[in-house]
DNA sequence: CATGAATGAGTTTTCATTCAT
DNA sequence: AATGAATGAAAACTCATTCAT
């Protein structure tokens, strides 16, 4: 339907710029003009700057869900989903940059909002980890790793992989993108891999 | 003269407001109110909303720099620095959660703006990191630890910290920082000794 | 589309408002409130105070350039040329009085700026005397006029049509202008024309 | 006594200020810094911006008329008086710079304001002419020069004077103001000279 | 008399949102 | 559906003026 591409059209212009800008000082003029319609056609979209911040928002935490899901299925063993966890979050932002910025941007207006709010999102960026925690979970009962809390490993784990992914467009490193992954998974994997005795102090 | 308490007590509502909306939707308004005084008595002390902007943050991280060297430095084995390491910085940011936020919006920011200025902030993040990145360095090289990447394992730990009190402040987790950071120290560690043999696929 | 209409309508206001009050005290609310239309309106014509500004004054001198060339070119005899260059300009000032008051106050603003800011208002101006110089120049050189330094005179007859235009304004005295118009152009014409003898000390 | 020491100094101060920046940019923050002295000291001495704007310029038209009386009062014939009035005027503007741009301001925003307020300035500016043209009026009745209209004589002289002050501040030209007095003295001279006959179209 | 910190009204500029065409 | 001109609420910043010390 012709209006559901004007939707995705919409949705990818309002990426690029909210990307871009932040949503503080993205305009709707800028995304219009990024998506060669006027103004007042965004409106008839969206509601609001609020609303299809959201959508764009939205359209790529789903994207990324999904290919991380699909991903992690196919992978085998533990140090393998988390390999495949990482590595496909890495190239996922590094391919879709513009969603990243606004993924980081999201990330610290809500710590800055302070509210618990149990929204959509939060909702979103629980299920990202469940898949990996889950995996966690598997492997640590059936004695694969040793026995840890597999919600704060998958945390963990997320968050190295965001650092890593912001350092690498911060500093504009390019290309061993893949091998910092490695070695987060490396690090990870020895951290978690059935010890022989408990370790201790 | 220009009190030097006026100064302070404006960079403390300064870090409130900020904190609070993000540099973009924080108003000098605000600040003012927030200080009770006159928005023009802002100015007296910065000369723009960005100038006290920088002055808020740079405390901060100034402050929290010292508090994390002067901890470390009284900590003993590698094990034990990445332990205070940790837990500094999360009891750091627990307590003064409104120049976290900040914190968090400097960084995502710094990601949307894409550049790699190497700016006065760059510089004070590196610091940060460089002492960790030292001591896992040290460490390495004298055998207490496997033969890693110390700059990348140091992000790591850094990253994640980020993440664990980004989460307790969104979900408004109380009491338990201290457990999780001793988790991640567990974590980190094990993935860090000295193996009986190098670990391969 | 941006309506032609629109920009002349605000240009006219400007003109007015800037007239009033020069361009320190002229507001943007009251150019708009003057046009009718909101203040943010005026921001889509013009990108600023300055620009606006510099369009009414550019269009008024346009305008004045044009009307003095058009009038001086039909005129015979340089008494009738410097006759006409007074009158045109008396005339034209009174019925644009706006204008006349911006003419005023950029030009006491730029002995106040103290810069010879070669910029696009002073070849406006320079414009505006080199027609009267150059008749002056051709009828010297024909002997229909003594010898004289022609900018200096032009510039001259310039200052006391200014001078009087001004008082006109301030003095509100009404109708005379055309007869001391008469006045300046008979004492300059003595001035000029060609004597029995050099004339020495 | 010390409070007129004071009283002069910050004139003085807001001559050079004043005539830097024009009224309206003109802060009262810079005048008590370029007297050396505390804000609220000059309200001390003035009570508004205006009040001590408006003492600084009835000094310097004060000090301008007495100069020209005085130096006018000694000249002998007509044409004396003439080269005098204008001499004396060029290096009084030229020697107090800051003066005449407030002078200029002044002008242009009483044009702006329209209104013929017969104020203690415009009876200052009269009383500047009046000398001028007395001295034109007892050439005539003398026969001295032909029969003119003496009031618009003077203000022709005038306003000549000023435009040729304001240019050689605008264009920067040094050194030869005495050349181009003595050009409109020579103008202004043989325009009013007896003539053998009364000029006619 | 002198000070200078504090005030807050006033100004420019931006931009999300509306609505007549 | 689409347009884009118009709106006006905000927000940063300035500075004359006041007043407690």
């Amino acid at each position: 339907m012709i209006s559901e591409f004007r939707r995705s059209q919409l949705i990818l212009s309002a990426r690029r710029v909210f990307g871009a800008h932040g949503f503080a000082h993205a305009t709707m003029d800028e995304i219009a003009r990024e998506a060669a319609v006027a103004k007042g056609t965004v409106y008839l979209y969206y509601r609001s700057k609020r609303e299809i911040y959201d959508a764009a928002f939205k359209a790529g935490m789903a994207e990324l869900e999904d290919v991380t899901r699909d991903r992690v299925k196919s992978a085998g063993s533990i140090k393998s989903v988390i390999a495949v966890f990482v590595t496909t979050r890495v190239q996922y932002f590094q391919a879709r940059q513009d969603f990243f910025r606004m993924y980081m941007d999201e990330i610290s207006s809500r710590v800055a909002a302070g509210a618990p709010r149990r929204t959509v999102f939060s909702t979103m960026i629980e299920r990202q980890t469940r898949v990996l925690e889950q995996a966690i979970a598997g492997a640590a009962a059936r004695g694969e790793i040793r026995d840890v809390d597999s919600e704060a490993t998958a945390l963990a784990i997320f968050d190295m992989t965001r650092g890593l992914v912001a350092r690498h467009l911060l500093t504009l490193q390019r290309g061993d993108a893949t091998r910092d992954a490695a070695f987060l998974t490396d690090l990870i994997w020895t951290g978690l891999r059935p010890g022989r005795r408990k370790q201790t102090q």
